[in-house]
DNA sequence: CTGACTGCAAATAGTTTGCATGACG
DNA sequence: CGTCATGCAAACTATTTGCAGTCAG
């Protein structure tokens, strides 16, 4: 389900990006990651294995993936900044820990009777929607009633 | 549903803050508005009203009001500034058009069946989401069909 | 080779904080 | 009248942009 390091690579080079050390990097930091991160967060890690790397370059890199659709924005309940993390392909949701900020994918939302119902309702036609769940993966449930 | 301007006020009294013009002012542009509001926006507002007003005033009052849960963030799938706009008492969603801002507030969502799936499959305690559709109001149609 | 990419520094945008003054209750 | 609230300016954080040098292809 997940883009392999490989993938990604074929896809850049196959829309004209070129595949530079850092961009490897912050690829290879989101893809090895199960949370959300921030830009600063990816920044730091990605340091450690390519000291040289700029914050700049991340957010570029960032935005280049994005364009690609290999990586995607989360919105998490709380403030608003956007963070972010790999994307398997296609339509999918969240569910996030909000102990830990690991996140879970899935895909098998079915939520067409309600959009049918609010399309009646208002007229609206409706185009997309956006699904999360919040709630605490079993570590932290186990941490949470010691 | 909403909260009317009196509603607003008393509760607002009731928790032992203040009344003061530009609070009232802030109140007024959000429960006058359909659509989310940027802080800026809302700035703008209430100037034409209160002309001596500053925007750290609507800063300071968007936070007691969201303290207060008189009115909420808004989470829009494009950028990922917060946006505000009243609210309709207890647990509910929205649905967005793209392409006036106009929001409309919804409640009747089961997705109780899929969060037990997701609980089974996942192991996660559910304690909360986010739901929003994104779509085209009835004069957006006619205005993208023109 | 050469144009795309990087890194620095500086600019910009959004939001928060410190503090003296003002006004709600 | 005593606080709490306001408004200004300045601080801060997150992100974007300009530009000269560098490197992937």
């Amino acid at each position: 389900m997940r883009f392999t390091e490989q993938k990604m690579i074929s896809i850049l080079r196959h829309r004209g990006y070129r595949l530079t050390p850092q961009r490897r990097a912050v690829l290879r930091v989101i893809a090895s990651s199960h949370d959300h991160l921030t830009p600063a967060a990816i920044y730091e890690r990605a340091r450690q294995k390519y000291p040289d790397i700029g914050l700049v370059t991340v957010y570029r890199a960032l935005e280049v993936l994005g364009k690609l659709g290999l990586i995607c924005e989360m919105h998490t309940g709380g403030d608003c900044r956007s963070y972010l993390m790999r994307r398997p392909s296609g339509h999918h949701h969240h569910l996030i820990c909000s102990g830990c900020g690991e996140v879970i994918d899935f895909a098998d939302c079915d939520l067409s009777s309600l959009e049918q119902r609010l399309t009646q309702k208002t007229g609206f036609k409706i185009e997309g929607h956006l699904l999360e769940f919040f709630g605490r993966c079993r570590n932290c449930q186990r941490v949470d009633s010691a």
